[in-house]
DNA sequence: TGACCAAGCGCC
DNA sequence: AAAGGGCGCTTGGTCA
């Protein structure tokens, strides 16, 4: 059943609307007897309400993000994709621009109403039993939506985030937090013996600077990466690439960052569900699908809880192999180790295993790579050839689609111009490595999208998501929650196996581990 | 002054 | 861990 919020209106997709002056009381209540699937224009901008009024729902159909995955699905990628936008094509109105995303926008335009919201809805439902899979496409767009509702409830809960011992790791690594526009001590102090080293005073954030210092010093340098840095033998080096280390540290996670992005000992990022064409989320501000490893002791469990950590092993792999239908490479991927399993078809070595599957999904070709596609080509046909077809598709500029139906972006019209001159075979080459990586990277990322909207189902309270990084997610606990909510995650990985790939062999496994801070995960 | 780009490196 | 794809983010530097 389809509940329509709009605004302050409430229609149930076949009835009338009624309009409820309190909306989140009306949804708490309908949810509470129905658990409808609730259609609104943009989560982002409805569900937040509900949030802060301590109301959550089961399920919802995001209209913008549904017409995101539609128009993409017919190749018309980059269309205006709100619900507003929709409506007027719908009825050959004027498309407007894509709204502006800041809140408080002058002249925002008045919510879509109900009968609107609605009549959107009717129209992609449409299209959706149009496609040649329907059933497919379904799913995708439940679990987008879900991921939608996830992705509110982390911002509103937040990551816990101790901004005490945060305070404490930079201070170890780059001394006492300085006045503004300064440099910490130890920064300084690096930069100092870089300036000294090459006789020269050098702004180390400088690549023009640097380049010009280290030439005068009678090194050549095309570029600062630190790659290229530690090939050379300078004295300026060692103090330079620990710089570079603790300046990225200060600048991106620093105590500016931390102000910004930490309240209440929760660190609160917006995420942007579908913010990778492939169907990874990406995030707007905060940086959290960034934080450095050495972060990690950071994220602490509040005292008497637990994180909850799990991710998927080797996820990549086990999708090419359930989705090409490859006996063979199902059978492997019926095993824990999916690399040890491959190995003996690889003259024994696991790591010949491990570089031809991850050469046939990147289209690496160095190396021993051509070898062992070879050998996996005769021994794998099916799952080979799965990703030659989506290189294929890729150089020749089509259209390529994930097991569910998110598709890729057409070519370009800069592309169709290269692809036809001098340069054309490599331009052809580089686009059929997208497509080859499409296809299994936007697969495994909505096997995660599944997982998360069942897990999110099966928590008890007050147990919460409060990470999830492309395949691993946290959830924060009561201690005495831990054992169900571990148990919970491995149900929720056989679950989102089972929604997309049916009685498939192939495995995924999901280790989870109770632990009080992210840095003892692994 | 603000808009924009490139470099560089973090994450998966 | 591989090593490919792609993204976010900050700084410096250029241009109007």
């Amino acid at each position: 059943m389809y509940v329509v919020l709009a605004g302050e209106s409430l229609l149930p997709v076949g009835g009338t609307v009624r309009a409820v002056p309190d909306p989140a009381a009306a949804v708490r209540e309908l949810e509470a007897a129905e658990r409808p699937r609730w259609v609104w224009a943009d989560t982002r901008e409805d569900y937040p309400r509900l949030l802060g009024a301590g109301v959550r729902v089961a399920r919802c159909h995001d209209l913008a993000l549904t017409e995101g995955l539609l128009l993409a699905y017919d190749g018309r990628y980059g269309e205006p994709r709100s619900a507003r936008a929709a409506h007027a094509r719908l009825h050959g109105l004027p498309v407007p621009e894509e709204e502006p995303s800041a809140p408080g926008t002058l002249f925002a335009p008045e919510p879509l109403g109900a009968q609107a919201v609605a009549e959107v809805l009717a129209d992609q439902l449409r299209r959706i039993e149009a496609l040649p899979e329907p059933g497919r496409f379904r799913l995708l767009v439940a679990a987008e939506s879900a991921g939608a509702l996830v992705a509110a409830e982390m911002s509103c809960d937040g990551m816990p985030w101790r901004r005490d011992v945060h305070d404490a790791l930079l201070t170890e690594l780059l001394g006492p937090r300085p006045v503004h526009g300064m440099r910490p001590a130890k920064l300084q102090a690096l930069a100092d013996e870089v300036a000294a080293a090459l006789g020269h005073p050098v702004n180390p954030d400088s690549v023009q600077q640097l380049v010009k210092a280290f030439k005068a010093a009678g090194v050549a340098l095309k570029t600062t990466r630190s790659g290229e840095l530690k090939r050379i033998d300078h004295p300026a080096v060692a103090p330079l690439l620990a710089y570079k280390e603790l300046a990225r540290l200060f600048s991106f996670h620093g105590w500016v960052w931390a102000d910004q992005w930490v309240r209440d000992g929760r660190f609160r990022p917006e995420y942007v569900v579908g913010g990778v064409v492939s169907g990874r989320w990406a995030t707007n501000g905060g940086g959290a699908l960034q934080i450095p490893k050495v972060m990690r002791r950071v994220v602490m469990a509040d005292d008497g809880w637990v994180l909850v950590v799990a991710d998927a092993a080797q996820l990549e792999p086990r999708v090419l192999a359930a989705m090409a239908g490859d006996v063979g490479l199902a059978r492997a991927a019926g095993e824990i180790d999916l690399y040890s399993a491959l190995a003996k078809s690889f003259g024994g070595e696991r790591d010949n295993a491990k570089i031809a599957m991850l050469s046939a999904m990147y289209g690496g070709t160095s190396g021993d790579a051509p070898k062992l596609l070879a050998v996996m080509r005769q021994r794998f046909p099916l799952a080979y050839q799965f990703v030659e077809d989506a290189a294929k598709a890729g150089e020749e500029g089509r259209l390529v689609r994930s097991w569910l139906g998110r598709t890729s972006p057409p070519p370009s019209a800069r592309w169709k111009e290269l692809v036809s001159g001098p340069e054309g075979a490599r331009a052809a080459r580089d686009r059929g490595r997208f497509t080859r990586n499409f296809v299994v990277q936007g697969t495994a990322a909505e096997w995660a999208l599944a997982l998360l909207g069942v897990l999110r189902g099966l928590l008890p309270e007050p147990a919460r998501l409060v990470f999830f990084q492309h395949d691993e997610v946290m959830v924060h606990c009561p201690l005495a929650q831990a054992e169900e909510v571990i148990a919970a995650v491995s149900e929720a990985a056989g679950q989102a196996s089972r929604l997309l790939f049916g009685g498939t062999p192939v495995r995924f496994p999901m280790e989870a581990v109770a632990v009080s801070s992210y840095a003892d995960a692994k």
